[in-house]
DNA sequence: AATATGTAGATTGTTGACAAAATATCGAGA
DNA sequence: TCTCGATATTTTGTCAACAATCTACATATT
């Protein structure tokens, strides 16, 4: 006997709602510092005001809504100090996803970590040299995303991912100069042999630094844009 | 013009209905594993039962409580290999203030740092000489929030709130054997040495380092009451 | 003109009721 | 006795209405 599960994952209407509001955020049609008002949303999308309710309570605890008592719930306004410290926490995340994957790849936890990696690099180089930015932009994400995963912490991804979605509304313009991309896959490259090494502490250095670089990436770019907005 | 403030802090129901449940989880009203009727809580509590379920929500992103569609909330079940990432996860975040809290101090944004941080180090060692454990342990949770406030990443403070809860939630027993007290002061110290000399990096090292034995000790001491148990 | 006050409208906070789903109960048949 | 299935009860999901609070605008006051 067997048949296509219906209604797996299908979940409650406010989840649905909270995916749909998310994505209005992360797709700028509700732009940072907008006030999301409840009756509005439940109209638009067909639901009671009170399941709207729960979906941006909900979305509240990912820090992408401000809630603010009585008076309605804002999206979030990330300033630039905030960025730093975005950076930061993703830096402190990933170093210690990097560090755990290595320990837990020299275990022999993870058996195809390093066939992934080593592809994921080559893919990368091969998008870098066709200059295919869309592509290296979706293979840089695996390419964190697999590390995460051979760290086998649940709790540390869900945080990393909410602070990816926070830096991703920051920063909608992309940051792709061919310079950077080259450097960006040089760390890559030093990560992944740490891990394979089963190198903890090297693997967590080399995960702050291309953190740290991006960072510095992102600062050197932005000014350049805000001077070329001047 | 001066008068007293009313009504400031006073927030909305949902919000005093979501800390007396976070109260009764950490006062251990409501046991690991058990559901949390929204009906039951409602009536004890006098709100409606929207108003429990929203504070029941909020809760949920908080990791206190585990939501499944259509079946309700549960008490967060936290297991042995969920509290090797939440140290590995606390040391993260840990690490990342402390190398935060170097950097600004060397910059001369908390001015006050240092002296803040001799006075609980001599306090906590006063307390060690004395056997007051209740005192260290009030010490040993302000060192620590000493540094993260120092930082000034208010989103990590957060996590890292979230994460300390949640582990207390799982060892109840006190880990204070005099021998451990001594050792984790001496890390104490090596840690506001490296901060206040400025030397990120070093912070960070001794940092991890502090939670890594920390860790340790932990399994140490799990270990033998379960011998002791047995 | 600038500031305070009052009032109407809009928005959030809270509740109770109904619908849908899950769980418990109980009996029939092997 | 045990398993399966129908039924009753409980519990969650969703909604619409009422109450409390805030916001905006007009009016009055200096």
């Amino acid at each position: 006997m067997k048949a296509r599960l219906i209604g797996v994952g299908r979940s409650t209407l406010a989840e649905e709602a909270r995916a749909e509001i998310e994505r209005m955020i992360t797709e700028g049609e509700l732009t940072a510092g907008e006030k999301l008002n409840e009756l509005e949303l439940s109209v638009v999308m067909g639901v009671s005001r009170g399941t709207v309710r729960e979906a941006i309570r909900s979305l509240a605890g990912s820090g992408l809504v401000d809630l603010i008592a009585n008076r309605g719930a804002f999206v979030h306004e990330t300033t630039l100090s905030e960025v730093q410290n975005l950076y930061e926490l993703r830096g402190a995340i990933f170093a210690m996803a990097c560090g755990a994957a290595a320990r837990r790849y020299g275990q022999g936890d993870e058996p195809r970590l390093a066939e992934d990696l080593a592809r994921n690099i080559e893919q990368m180089n091969a998008a870098r040299e066709a200059e295919e930015t869309p592509n290296y932009y979706i293979l840089n994400i695996e390419f964190h995303d697999l590390l995460l995963a051979a760290a086998n912490n649940p709790k540390a991804k869900a945080i990393y991912d909410n602070v990816k979605r926070e830096m991703h509304l920051f920063r909608r313009r992309g940051l792709s100069i061919a310079s950077n991309i080259a450097r960006s896959l040089e760390e890559h490259r030093a990560i992944a042999e740490a891990v394979i090494a089963g190198d903890e502490n090297a693997s967590r250095d080399a995960a702050n630094e291309h953190i740290r670089q991006g960072f510095d990436r992102y600062m050197a770019t932005a000014t350049r844009q805000r001077q070329a907005d001047a």
